[in-house]
DNA sequence: TTAGGGTTAG
């Protein structure tokens, strides 16, 4: 039969959202004539299971037709559950509001309805009317309203809820305890969900899964495997969802041999066949486990590579820094045909700022823009973060100015842009702005403004914040706040009452701590008190190799060459390896790397002719080569050579013979700057008047005519 | 006549 809209009554054309002159056909099982009242509710009932909404809207025109509907509770009641149950709740809610005789069904319905459609507030006041009503709850009326309160992350009144399951005696039901199980997950409130689910009586392979993926979720593998271990002696068999949970657990503390086990079984089980997310799982433990070969064999025997699949690998290879690939992966991504999503951009981003590839970085923002994926707070997060990490500060501010709705983790990626730029007072402006938003602070705010003070040399700027700390914010100063500290007093030369800082903190001290200070004395030339501190670094973590580094470079710098040797001989024993000194630039979207002494590139020759160039036209600036940098007791032309084969001045002298007079010219480099180098890069900056901007290990160098932006202190 | 637990990111 065919039905045209100019036979509904106003408010039934509002539901179908549909024009007077639309047509809507319905044909079901050939029938031509009105479906009894209780054939339509079984159909409706097989459309409600199978979400199939334009056949049940079809069939609710049917019965208005036909005239049914009219008075029918039964009838009304069956079709705002099927708009519910597909997430239609404006049309639930019209049929909703004009039913006389709720039932509990409808009333479960609706909650249901709003509860899993990301209306949650919605559902709780519905329940609210419930029960204002004078409507009984039952079994089926809680799983919902926890579910929202969870989501919602309404740790008050999910707690009057469980009073009320109390209360109502549906605290033994598996359903309702296995949702407050999982609402007490949300809340991060681990012990109230375990005692929620040792107090169960009954438990089923959700409540052991709940309790399980609850755990690794927040961290607590070793627990899970414990939870894990109970549920096989209760009996129970795993199914898919558990061993998603414990891939996580494995890929959480790095356990790739159980890891490994888990995969054996679902292979061996089939699993991989069923479960859609199983794969996933097994390349993100791989991944976590540093094994991206394994990863990646597994990424590779995959037929349908889902966006998930993309993103675990892409953000794999950026994670166990190897940015390149990930870099790589991502290009291979879109020529593939795959969809990247707002994850997808974050992991390249991640990736951009390893390597300093900003016009890498800059091509991603553009698709960001494109596909709308600037909206999303964690995506705005992470250009601010790559901007900044990239060298250009001010693309960094433009992002965070036009974020709508900053968070403190936005807040605190710009507060660190200007630190590790040597902003320190725009860093400590900022700060206090974001507090002045009623943006509380938390320890890692704190840390990134107590760390930007430190580069600046803003010693009491730095110092009124430490001491604000636990009176205005209530934050009690721990390690990285201390270290800060330390550094931020030894750079500007107060050895001593960093030394007195460490031996009076609350805290016990840890090697880190230890090492600031050491590093200090390493600016200062304070032998004596390098002594104690390195004896404390290597008392506590005996593997500091950057800290035996340091030791023997001060003794180099002091010429005390037997004491250079011992430490050396101790490092040799030890088979500590210093890693290379190694640089990256970019260009055009590809990025050139140089180790120390290289002569793999295939410009090699004339990056080396370059080189020489530049070195007579400084020395004729001017230039006297500062050999303290080069720790070995060899003859000074040796000396001053190998200070000529630091990769970051094969860095420089590669991107001038390759980019136009007056490019901005970017280099990373994976350590500290020498001081040489430093003073090199001054002088290239001024003679071929280019900006070269440099990051290093710890911050960055903005080179110009000359001068570099941390003013020497660094 | 209705229900609960699963993979990727700052």
């Amino acid at each position: 039969m065919s039905l045209s809209g100019k036979f509904l009554r106003p408010q039934n054309r509002a539901l179908f959202n549909t024009s007077p002159c639309a047509t809507i056909r319905f044909r079901q099982h050939g029938c031509t004539h009105p479906l009894t009242s209780l054939q339509c509710g079984a159909t409706l009932q097989s459309l409600t299971n199978t979400k199939s909404f334009k056949q049940g809207q079809q069939l609710h025109a049917h019965i208005i037709v036909s005239g049914t509907l009219e008075d029918n509770t039964y009838l009304s009641t069956k079709i705002a559950a099927f708009y519910a149950s597909c997430g239609r709740m404006t049309q639930a809610q019209v049929l909703f509001d004009g039913i006389v005789l709720k039932s509990s069904f409808l009333w479960n319905f609706m909650i249901r309805g709003y509860a899993c459609n990301g209306l949650g507030m919605r559902s709780l006041a519905l329940y609210r009317e419930m029960l204002s009503f004078g409507q009984k709850t039952d079994n089926f009326t809680y799983p919902f309203v926890l579910k929202a309160c969870g989501e919602l992350l309404l740790v008050e009144i999910g707690r009057r809820v469980h009073c009320e399951v109390v209360v109502s005696g549906f605290e033994s039901d598996i359903y309702v305890g296995n949702s407050l199980i999982a609402m007490y997950v949300n809340f991060d409130d681990l012990a109230l969900a375990r005692i929620v689910f040792d107090r169960m009586l009954d438990r089923d392979l959700v409540s052991w899964n709940t309790m399980i993926s609850g755990y690794t979720k927040h961290g607590k593998a070793r627990e899970a495997f414990v939870v894990f271990d109970l549920m096989r002696k209760a009996g129970f068999n795993v199914d898919g969802r558990t061993l998603l949970s414990l891939l996580s657990a494995c890929g959480c503390i790095q356990a790739r041999n159980q890891g490994r086990e888990i995969h054996g079984y679902a292979v061996r089980n089939s699993y991989r066949i069923y479960n859609k997310f199983l794969n996933n799982s097994l390349i993100q433990m791989y991944s976590d486990c540093n094994s991206m070969v394994d990863a990646r064999r597994l990424f590779e025997g995959v037929q349908l590579k889902d966006t998930v699949s993309w993103n675990s690998m892409i953000a794999g290879y950026a994670r166990n820094e190897d940015a390149v690939e990930s870099l790589r992966l991502f290009c291979r991504m879109v020529m593939e045909g795959g969809r990247p999503d707002e994850v997808t951009v974050v992991a390249v981003l991640g990736a951009c700022d390893q390597i300093t590839a900003l016009q890498f970085g800059m091509v991603v923002h553009s698709h960001i823009v494109k596909k709308g994926f600037n909206e999303n707070n964690i995506v705005g997060t992470s250009l601010i973060d790559v901007y900044s990490k990239c060298g250009s500060l001010a693309c960094s501010r433009n992002v965070f100015d036009e974020m709508p709705n900053k968070n403190l983790v936005s807040w605190s990626a710009m507060v660190s842009g200007y630190g590790i730029h040597g902003k320190g007072r725009e860093a400590v402006s900022l700060f206090h702005e974001m507090v002045a938003s009623d943006i509380t602070p938390d320890e890692g705010v704190v840390t990134s403004v107590l760390s930007a003070c430190s580069h600046a040399g803003l010693v009491i700027e730095g110092k009124e914040i430490f001491d604000r700390m636990a009176k205005d914010y209530n934050i009690k100063p721990g390690l990285a706040h201390y270290s800060c500290l330390v550094d931020l007093l030894g750079r500007a030369g107060q050895l001593d009452e960093a030394y007195k800082l460490i031996k009076t903190m609350e805290v016990n001290p840890t090697s880190d701590i230890w090492a600031a200070l050491l590093s200090a004395c390493r600016l200062h030339h304070n032998v004596e008190l390098a002594e104690i501190s390195s004896q404390k670094v290597f008392d506590m973590n005996p593997k500091a190799v950057g800290s035996y580094i340091c030791l023997s470079n001060i003794y180099a710098a002091e010429k005390r060459w037997d004491d250079v040797e011992r430490v050396r001989v101790m490092v040799r024993r030890k088979g500590f390896k210093k890693p290379p000194g190694c640089s990256f630039t970019e260009l055009d979207n590809a990025i050139h790397r140089f180790l120390v002494g290289d002569r793999t590139h295939e410009q090699t020759y004339y990056i080396y002719t370059k080189l020489d160039d530049l070195k007579q036209r400084l020395k004729e600036a001017g230039y006297k080569p500062d050999t303290s940098s080069v720790y070995y007791d060899v003859e000074e032309e040796i000396k001053e050579k190998l200070l000529w084969d630091h990769s970051e001045r094969l860095a420089i002298a590669f991107a001038l013979i390759n980019t136009s007079p007056g490019t901005t010219i970017r280099i990373t480099k994976n350590l500290r700057v020498c001081g040489d180098c430093h003073n090199v890069t001054k002088f290239i900056s001024k003679l071929t008047r280019r900006d070269i901007i440099m990051r290093d290990i710890h911050r960055f160098h903005h080179f110009s005519d000359g001068s570099c932006s941390c003013g020497d202190y660094w």
